[in-house]
DNA sequence: TATGAAAGTTACTTTTTGTAACTTAGTTTT
DNA sequence: AAAACTAAGTTACAAAAAGTAACTTTCATA
């Protein structure tokens, strides 16, 4: 892993607070931060948005099958928010069967970049913190 | 927002395709990847970390103030797989009253970063969004 | 002796997820 | 013509995770 600068760490503080002017508020008000990040960084949502990305189209049994574990109840929700919230568009032919597609809007597309970023560090770590969790479960004797 | 090329679409699509060949196994086999991203993009853990970001030195209490609504035993839960995990380092001073200190690892600075990207991104659109969750839940007249 | 503070833990309630059976609407097979 | 088949969900019920609030530990201080 890289190492970090302390030149870098002030970047990083200085990024932090920017946000932070919006994220502080250490009382219980509403945050539409957190609240829009509650869904984007949904695991679910992750896998879903990733794999729109890899298959430019895909109806719901296929992202079913694709992101593996999920049921049909949660796949149907949160596909339900990600089309609210702008993520994805569902467009639906009223064949019989019936068909459905989704894919990701422009938007979507913005925001897959970001999950890509984010994915490509922990595929690249994992190995690191299966080891790192594997030492300290079997107990350091020190 | 920024609109995607072809040719950034085209760079997303590679690098998904690299890391899919991790991730696309469409049977029910134990993923690492999953695991890991379960716990670093739990909505919890990304508050905790970017607060650690900071604040480089926090202590309990300090940062269940800071990250308000978490309850003592998520706080505590998700302190202990972040620190198994190799995020952060907890530093235990036997005083009365005891004092416990967290502050992120090389490791977990490392992450940092991706979520400072991600969380900007997401901080940039928040109102997009839910302007979108309020003209969709509002129904389109078309 | 009683009070207090920090960092949790525990028992219990509520919310969120997961499971699996069911629905809907035309199409094709028997 | 009735029965079986699809895809895309929905629904009722069971299991797991999260929230709540009271409790624990340790020793210094009032």
């Amino acid at each position: 892993m890289e190492t970090i600068t302390d030149n870098q760490k002030v970047k990083v503080a200085k990024k932090l607070k920017k946000m932070f002017g919006h994220m502080d508020r250490s009382e219980m008000e509403y945050c539409p931060i957190r609240d829009v990040m509650a869904l984007a960084s949904d695991k679910w949502s992750i896998l879903i948005i990733l794999y729109l990305g890899y298959y430019p189209v895909m109806r719901f049994n296929h992202i079913k099958k694709r992101v593996y574990g999920i049921s049909n109840k949660v796949l149907s929700e949160r596909l339900k928010h990600l089309e609210t919230d702008g993520y994805l568009k569902r467009t639906m032919y009223p064949e019989v069967p019936i068909r459905v597609e989704y894919e990701l809007t422009d938007f979507g597309h913005s925001y897959l970049k970001k999950l890509i970023d984010l994915t490509e560090w922990v595929t690249d770590y994992s190995d690191l913190i299966i080891e790192s969790r594997k030492a300290k479960s079997q107990g350091v004797p020190k």
